[in-house]
DNA sequence: CGGCTTCTTGACCTAAGTCAATGCTTGTGG
DNA sequence: CCACAAGCATTGACTTAGGTCAAGAAGCCG
């Protein structure tokens, strides 16, 4: 296939197994000590905006934090052994979950942003089957089944505003459905730019003006369902449009009003109306 | 207030319900030999499927059945009051869940065919954020949160069978997505085509050569993300072609092997490997 | 009957894909 | 310190899958 056909993964890619995931462990040696409420890891920030949580409930939370592993970007971190049962919650660094068709293109289903959960469904549930690739090196809190399950007895209303967060994962991945199939690329890309600057400013990451963002221009044709060409150009008009700037990792929001104009942008899936839960 | 955080928190018990549906599995506890599924709802149907569940278990799943109602074809029937706590279990007929985009096109997002949830989410999370439309008159049955909570409370394992059920639906998203994103429009309804009829095969309506279906190619469309009348072209060359006629309410598959070929149809997601706890 | 909805087909158009070529970095080995 | 490769970004020229428009046809139903 054509070297620029952004959709090719290598082959190496099908064959992970959960065990060679240890072996892309870099360091285990970060202690993760107990921290103080200034310093909160983006997920208790995150559910902290829907959620009044109790120091007890923090306390627990934070615990979850402490088995700190390091992942080299582009290796993927596959959960799909009934021996690993653990997932991981992304304390910095971007992550993609995709799916490889039988002809080679991928599709990305969705990405991950410091706060987020990796493999959550696994643990709770029955084995993911899709992959998870980190975008750039990345810090993640390995979280056992046990461990969760422990933490959600001891505090139910952590295991309530987990949960509202895979619920909202999930209304995501429907919306994305629909980006794809009743979207134009202009407005796909738009509607995508704005719903990444929502989530990161949810753990306070980036500004309504813009945000740091690593990916590449095949990362975004294989979730937006395009060819990189054809992201190249929407992204060229948008910037000569003066609505928006993505370049060199950053994404710079010129005209936010025109930006949710043409995305037809409605954040109510996103479910971000504040703490709900006192 | 937010509906879904209006009540204490139900989860522990239900997380932990699967916990303990795990000991019973580890335990080698041996419910009742298979029974002729002949006589049971379309839902214990697909359940006993995948897993082996106890007399008891059958009576809990059965007497969920009680509360049954009818809806009119084409009438949205939505789920997002805080008053209505109730999800349904389809018993008969199809509907579609959907969600519009502000220009008024709309996205179908999944069809439920008998033995599927409608709505088991905002029952168990918060509410869902897209309707449903029922697509002939249909039959279901209601179930309050409190009967599901309590059914689930008393037998565990059931509680793993639904939430592998809602799982699966989950994959069948996903799929979905990745579909519309990175399939033509052949394959996409050779693949739908082959889907559908899995999934009604679980549940004993149709065949390996075909399966009565209600959708209007509109609805093929919408869920397709088509227009209408490339769904039309493209079945007629799927007809002219010998491998598959939609027609007249009935698909009528001629060639499996080809239309499985075309879609490049992979069913793992599906997870149907037969019975896993036995 | 006349008004629905659904299906069908042809003619034409456009958004997006494909092909091909060119820079621009960044890293790496000689 | 250069050469050279690899990975991204960019752009123009051309092709095509699928959308849009228009017009019937074929039921079906009050």
């Amino acid at each position: 296939m054509h070297p620029y056909f952004s959709q090719e993964v290598p082959y190496a890619g099908l064959i992970q197994s959960s065990v060679r995931a240890d072996f892309l462990l870099l360091d285990g040696d970060t202690p993760g000590g107990p921290m103080t409420s200034a310093e909160h890891s983006p997920l208790t920030r995150k559910l902290s905006a829907f959620v009044a949580l109790s120091e007890a409930e923090l306390a627990v939370l934070e615990r979850l934090h402490q088995r700190r592993r390091t992942f080299a970007a582009g290796r993927d971190m596959v959960h799909q052994g009934q021996s690993d049962q653990a997932a991981y919650i992304l304390s910095s660094g971007w992550v993609c979950s995709y799916k490889i068709q039988p002809d080679g293109t991928r599709q990305i289903v969705d990405f991950q942003v410091p706060g987020d959960f990796l493999g959550l469904r696994s643990v709770l549930l029955r084995t993911s089957d899709h992959s998870f690739e980190p975008i750039v090196t990345i810090e993640a809190a390995e979280v056992l089944k046990s461990d969760l399950l422990a933490a959600f007895a001891q505090t139910p209303r952590l295991a309530t505003a987990i949960l509202w967060a895979a619920s909202r994962d999930e209304a995501m991945v429907v919306e994305h459905l629909v980006g794809i199939g009743r979207r134009d690329a202009d407005a796909r890309m738009a509607h995508f730019l704005l719903e990444l600057g929502s989530r990161l400013a949810l753990v306070g990451i980036g500004s309504k003006d813009g945000y740091d963002c690593p990916l590449t221009q095949y990362h975004l044709a294989d979730a937006l369902g395009l060819s990189a060409i054809h992201v190249n150009r929407v992204l060229r008009q948008l910037r000569e449009g003066g609505v928006v700037t993505f370049r060199d990792g950053h994404v710079t929001i010129h005209d936010h009003d025109r930006l949710v104009d043409l995305a037809e942008f409605d954040p109510a899936y996103l479910d971000q109306t504040g703490p709900l839960l006192k």
